[in-house]
DNA sequence: TGAATCATGTAATAGGTTACATGATTCT
DNA sequence: AGAATCATGTAACCTATTACATGATTCA
């Protein structure tokens, strides 16, 4: 019985890109602002092994020259077709308001495994789901405010400012994606 | 040996704002946006009992009448040290890349436990930080810029827009703490 | 009285953290 | 030759998740 975390469908979403060794996907872990992942040795080797074990990726080669001895890692296409799923999940309001981290990872995968209009889609949902939000939000910092110290409040703000900038990053993404189509 | 997770500091805050009792907490968690922890009882329970047994927090009262049987919780002095030790710890710029979440939370509940000027100091080490990570930021952004499919790099906007946003907001809290002092 | 919800707990599981370990290879 | 780093792994521990369980109390 195999449950996937976002860990690892973040390691699926990078060997969707490129088929690469646990070292390389540690250094990317570790060297770029992506998701803030563990790049720990002892979180990476079992989650790929695990993977490895449901099938989702096999190692392609298991070079011992110039590269040095490292296994090269790459999806089946189970592991593609378990991507995919997780992708086309659709998006409900709930998501938003907690799991921005996991939207994002889906969508920064999402135009290669799933193609432009399915993203585009996908920006739809997404923009949708923030216009809901955002006003439950500020509902609710209205009444708290007044019931709380100044840096409650402002805690509080800030999380609003963050999902008004996704709402305006929406609208931009949006118009790239429309712009592209023609 | 004791070792406090963010889960156990968000709970130290809350008590310090005001005893409480598990079921309590839970609400808070379940109810408002505040970090997106866990409102789960197989969370919320062990992690009093641990902060219990470390003798952070105790039961100030098992009230059976009115309001049910119930066990309010609140800091002990020792776990007022703890909470106001964890405040104190200075922010590098390490943190501002990859634990927000972790700043957010402690700037929530420094005004009232470790006063005004604290607070103000924070943030303007968070401005500090803040303002030294953005161009690390942008430059990778644009180092990126090409090799990656449209939906990579937006992705990397997102944070970018998200951090933006988290400048602005750091002014808006500094003159609102500077406009108090006067 | 029965349903809902209040309020606290526990057990099994699984995954991440931390730390350690080990060889091979490149570089000086 | 020795240091650094490449590359993979393992073991102990801890915590969150999930699901279940249990009584008490309010409310219809």
């Amino acid at each position: 019985m195999k449950r996937i975390t976002l860990f690892g469908y973040a390691i699926l979403g990078l060997l969707y890109g490129k088929a690469s060794s646990g070292y390389e996907l540690r250094k990317i872990f570790a060297e770029t602002p992506m998701g803030g992942f563990s790049d720990s040795p002892g979180a990476i080797y079992p989650a790929l092994r695990r993977l490895e074990t449901w099938e989702l990726i096999a190692a392609s080669a298991t070079s011992k020259s110039p590269p040095r001895r490292r296994r090269t890692l790459e999806l089946t296409s189970e592991g593609i077709a378990a991507l995919k799923l997780w992708l086309e999940i659709p998006l409900e309001e709930a998501d938003v308001a907690n799991h921005l981290r996991t939207i994002m990872l889906k969508f920064a995968f999402m135009e290669s495994v799933l193609g432009d209009s399915a993203t585009l889609i996908f920006l739809y949902s997404l923009q949708k789901e923030l216009q809901a939000y955002m006003p439950r939000l500020t509902n609710f910092i209205k009444a708290q405010s007044g019931r709380m110290p100044k840096s409650g409040q402002l805690a509080l703000e800030s999380g609003l400012r963050g999902y008004l900038a996704q709402v305006q990053w929406v609208s931009h993404a949006v118009s790239v994606y429309e712009g592209d189509k023609e």
